[in-house]
DNA sequence: AGCACGCCGACT
DNA sequence: GTCGGCGTGCTC
């Protein structure tokens, strides 16, 4: 029995009544009741059976199942999967069910109950007129007692008479499954011949129904979308639900379009802020089968997919899979192997592949499957280099003049323009002119941003805020305070001044509080509501807007630094992304970046659209120390209220380092935020040729470091941020 | 995660 | 002398 409790493995109980593996059942813990998840029957059980603590208990010492609850067992795949993700992101087996659990069980709303007939015999038991109507009316769908006895014309009091009798019986009423079944037929598009062949492709797994990954790689508008969707199509027609992940929900409405225009009807979308009752829908219907499509966050992977056919990864590239706490893996190796374990394909979408799954498709692991052409005869966007070095905006301004000048040749001729700036707020500093002082998180060491429109310092990693001061906190000069750097924030006031006629729209994550507001703001953009968009990450999504020509990388160096083992690929990713937002209709985007660094390699990469020759460069840095994907890697993330404690730990950890062929550890050293949310933070990487695991390493070597005083170490598998 | 046990400071 | 702080450990 599975608990979702940090348990290093299943807890054994008694069954009084027959249980299956995956049905989830009321169990006493302590002097608590918990739910479980049946995780082993019929074992077998020694006379002198032992705990897997290893403690000596006798076998009367078991405790029964509590009760069995009234909902469909968590299939196999589930299981095997939640096993999987526990023993490869060395999580306790029961935190992973936790998270397939607090899916539907948390703030379940009361289901509503309803009579149905029991098997028990009427016996010598009294039947008169009014039983015998109710037992008439009575079938093998749940009725509510109001129901029930309006129909019966019998009172309650002779429903709860027949149920004590043990004639009837409670049971959760199934609402009706609100969830449509997509057509595969509906929309079918035109494809062009190149796309054709690629879906042909793609649907060939699906109807054979074995476990494949492929990489569908594609320039951004090559109708990436629609082909993987005849994949989709094909697994309906099997009969079979697909899976959809993508990075960020925000998205969903976007594509939710798509799909209704592709196959007539919603998707299940599924995300972890969804309402308690729709959630609950969705999950039943996930389980029942009649959700065929489900689109969704990472979190999805763990619905209860009754009959998984295939699993799309869109935009694969992307860091967002990475969960990033709590249970901290990797959405897209995870889609692979929930696939995997279902017996299902996977297809992986991106128009800039990580590293990750180019060396798959290198290895043979993966199949690759290439779209060259943009769609409907679009042309790539024209990429170039504003140096800021000789070309600089004026002093305490941010847009040089050539990019102004290409936005005002841009609006004039009624064309839309984009500025990108993935920073948030005003200002990233702000500092005293006086005496030097740099307004600093109390909780993490980093910079509190400048957010003007709210009047608040704030920090973007604890989400600490504070009151703008009007004088230096530290020497009291007056008004000494100035921002230091851009923000989306200041360069819209900078884009205010220098185009007073500009229709303008902000889209950041602080202007755009919910799905519906993202979805207006797409909407404005695509009906030419605006011809000026100044936007962070989030408009580097895979939008389409068919007016947009120009976009201007404010800081296309933003992201370099760091010394992040992916900054640059990730820099490539996202510029390139958002250079795909251009041009996507009959005009000929342009793209301009504005950098320090012009001869960078990223930049380079960009300008002359070479990704290929990027990524190989990448691999080949990579390639000789065994960094990923050519060798394995976990960081040990030491945390401790104090900096001492936290030292004296990593210390600890570091000198019963495993040393061996083929394994090399790094550090101890302050995490790059040596102080997040109060806690002091080192970090130490371990990095093993590939072919050796990390997980039996980490768990030997940290297995008798047991930490005290507030002290812990988190293991991240595959970091992908180092922070 | 809860919920107890347990061993040191301020209260009727 | 007790009430209660939350540090440590157990729950099949």
């Amino acid at each position: 029995m599975l608990v979702p409790l940090p348990f290093p493995g299943p807890l054994d109980y008694l069954a009084p009544m027959p249980l299956q593996p995956g049905d989830l059942v009321s169990v006493p813990l302590g002097r608590r009741e918990t739910v479980g998840c049946v995780w082993e029957t019929d074992r077998t059980l020694p006379a002198d059976f032992a705990f897997p603590v290893g403690r000596e208990v006798p076998l009367a010492r078991l405790r029964p199942v509590a009760g069995k609850l009234d909902v469909r067992p968590l299939p196999q795949s589930l299981r095997r999967f939640i096993d999987w993700v526990a023993a490869y992101t060395l999580t306790p087996p029961g935190l992973v069910l936790a998270m397939a659990m607090r899916i539907h069980l948390k703030d379940a709303p009361k289901p509503t109950l309803g009579w149905v007939r029991t098997d028990a015999l009427e016996g010598d038991l009294r039947i008169t007129p009014a039983r015998r109507s109710v037992l008439n009316f009575v079938s093998s769908t749940p009725m509510t007692t109001a129901e029930l006895g309006s129909r019966s014309g019998a009172s309650a009091a002779v429903i709860r008479g027949l149920a004590s009798a043990g004639l009837l019986r409670e049971a959760v009423i199934d609402v009706a499954a609100p969830f449509a079944t997509p057509d595969p037929s509906h929309g079918a598009p035109k494809l062009s011949e190149e796309q054709a062949e690629v879906a042909q492709e793609l649907c060939r797994p699906v109807e054979a129904g074995r476990f494949q990954v492929t990489l569908l790689e594609g320039v951004t508008g090559s109708g990436k979308t629609e082909v993987y969707f005849e994949a989709v199509a094909a697994c309906l027609a099997k009969g079979k639900q697909a899976l959809v992940l993508l990075p960020e929900i925000a998205l969903s409405a976007q594509w939710t379009d798509r799909f209704i225009r592709r196959f007539g009807v919603e998707p299940a979308i599924w995300h972890s802020d969804l309402g308690a009752k729709r959630r609950r829908e969705t999950w039943r219907a996930v389980a029942e089968g009649s959700a065929r499509v489900v689109v969704g966050a990472r979190s999805a992977l763990f619905l209860p997919f009754a009959d998984l056919g295939l699993v799309v990864v869109d935009e694969e590239h992307e860091s967002a899979f990475k969960q990033e706490e709590g249970v901290m893996y990797h959405g897209r190796d995870m889609a692979v192997v929930r696939a995997r374990l279902a017996d299902a394909p996977a297809i992986l979408v991106s128009a800039t592949p990580s590293l990750e799954t180019l060396a798959n498709v290198e290895s043979r692991r993966y199949r690759h499957e290439l779209l060259t052409a943009r769609h409907g005869g679009a042309t790539l966007p024209d990429v170039s280099l504003v140096d800021m070095r000789a070309d600089p905006p004026e002093r305490g301004l941010f847009l040089s003049p050539k990019l102004c000048t290409a936005i005002d040749e841009t609006l004039e001729k009624g064309e839309q323009a984009m500025l990108f700036l993935n920073r948030r707020g005003y200002a990233p500093l702000t500092l005293c002119r006086a005496c030097g002082h740099r307004m600093q998180c109390p909780n993490c060491s980093a910079w509190l941003v400048e957010h003007r429109a709210r009047g608040i310092l704030t920090c973007h990693h604890c989400g600490h805020n504070e009151r703008i001061p009007k004088d230096c906190p530290e020497c009291h000069a007056e008004n000494s305070l100035v921002p230091i750097g851009p923000g989306i924030e200041r360069i819209t006031e900078e884009a205010k001044l220098r185009f007073p006629e500009a229709k303008l729209l902000v889209m950041s994550s602080d202007t755009l509080g919910s799905p519906a507001a993202t979805a207006e703001a797409v909407r404005k953009i695509s009906d030419g509501e605006v011809n000026l968009i100044i936007g962070t990450q989030i408009v580097a999504k895979g939008w389409h807007f068919p007016k947009l020509t120009l976009v201007g990388v404010v800081d296309a160096d933003l992201g370099l630094g760091g010394g992040d083992l992916r900054a640059a690929e990730r820099t490539v990713q996202l510029l390139h992304q958002v250079a795909g937002r251009a041009g996507r209709a009959e005009h000929r985007g342009r793209v301009l970046l504005q950098s320090y660094v012009g001869e960078h390699p990223v930049m380079t990469a960009l300008v002359s659209n070479d990704f290929q020759t990027f990524m190989e460069q990448e691999a080949e840095q990579r390639r000789p120390s065994f960094w990923p994907p050519y060798g394995r890697l976990a960081a040990l993330i030491v945390s401790a209220p104090s900096a001492e404690a936290a030292d004296a730990l990593a210390r600890e950890i570091a000198l019963s380092a495993p040393e061996r062929e083929g394994v090399q550890v790094l550090g101890p050293a302050p995490a790059p935020l040596a102080v997040l949310r109060g806690r002091h933070r080192r970090r130490l990487l371990l990095r093993t040729m590939r072919g050796i695991a990390v997980q039996p390493i980490l768990r030997q070597w940290l297995g008798d470091i047991k930490p005290t005083g507030g002290a812990k170490v988190d293991i991240d598998i595959d970091p992908i941020s180092f922070l």
